[in-house]
DNA sequence: GCAAGACTGAAATGGTATTCCGGTCAACTG
DNA sequence: CAGTTGACCGGAATACCATTTCAGTCTTGC
């Protein structure tokens, strides 16, 4: 294996065991079996390091999101399927757990940003896909940003922050079901 | 006017200029031109205090929302005013500003609580006018919690959330129209 | 009998000595 | 000499503790 890629294990590693901020990039050196230095002639900061992990991480999220696609399925369905596994994704893996973590506790400034530039992607994921469905006639022109925006925040209000302040969480089926009544009807043809 | 409503009127400037926690039991004791003992008189901890304002608030805020409703006018309008009424009053009025800040800035405990509280009692407001509207028989029987609740947080996504990332604030046309379109078409009978 | 503010101790704060760690670079190795 | 290394640097974070602050009490005084 290339250098860089032991490097980013290596990072992955710590960061998903200690956080952003508490590892050290002697840490990373040592796991990585490298000088620090070496480090350094592959990513000019630890942030940039840290950006390059949370990129592929991205990357792995909407690969798993697309797996759980039933091609023939509606678009809702479908839609369902993939933002549901998103979130599950971002309940699961272990590093999003943990960034997700150092962000509530420490306010760890690089975390928060990273954490919105997800969000932010995720938002142009979806947003695409609301794209390409209107352009396959299946679903109504409309303000795909704002549906997007709309649709993602409302699971995650279901998903997430509902179980704040409720004892029982939501099953998938309600979810689905509210959600299909409301945005994903408005959507459809 | 009596002690225990110049000591409320005392606290609420307090609490309203420097925030719950920067604000002594002395200096309240000072604006209210009364002894600190005194206010213990009324109220047994500095937090009880805090309670009796807070609560007051949350009248004032129910009672202006009130205040728009059109009679004779459809649900969903009125909801639509109720609801973008009390985001005013929440970005409008001093203290709940302040406790807004000091929830982002200080993180203080007894601030949280109480900002979770008024979102309690925002949801149960806007669950019994679900509820109501389904008695009269303009709205399906629905999940009147888990709708009020959708309602609310995309309200908050739409009017709050949305700035924070975006340049320029969605119009209130947009959100009235993409809310009609989704969550509230989904209640008329 | 009720209001007042001096008082208490637990907790917060501030100041500073010390440690820590991201990033550099001269030395080294193959 | 290209690539790697880890000792080293200085600014920032941390730990420590002396001092101050403040919620709540309680004795005094009116």
């Amino acid at each position: 294996m290339n250098r860089r890629e032991e490097i980013m294990l290596a990072a992955e590693k710590s960061f998903t065991m200690f956080g952003y901020k508490a590892t050290t990039m002697d840490q990373v050196a040592k796991i990585a079996n490298v000088g620090k230095g070496t480090i350094y002639t592959f990513f000019a900061t630890k942030e940039e390091l840290f950006h390059s992990i949370v990129w592929k991480m991205v990357g792995e999220m909407k690969n798993v999101s697309e797996k759980v696609v039933i091609v023939g399925a509606s678009f809702q369905e479908n839609a369902h399927a993939r933002i549901m596994q998103l979130l599950k994704f971002r309940e699961t893996h272990q590093l999003f757990i943990k960034l997700i973590q150092e962000e509530n506790e420490l306010r760890t400034p690089a975390v928060g940003e990273v954490l919105a530039t997800i969000e932010q992607e995720i938002l142009k994921y979806i947003t695409s896909k609301i794209d390409r469905g209107v352009a396959k006639g299946e679903l109504k022109p409309c303000n795909s940003e704002l549906i997007a925006y709309l649709l993602f925040k409302s699971y995650l209000a279901l998903v997430v922050d509902w179980n704040k302040t409720h004892e029982e969480q939501l099953t998938e089926e309600q979810i689905a079901e509210v959600l299909n009544d409301t945005i994903f009807s408005s959507l459809l043809v």
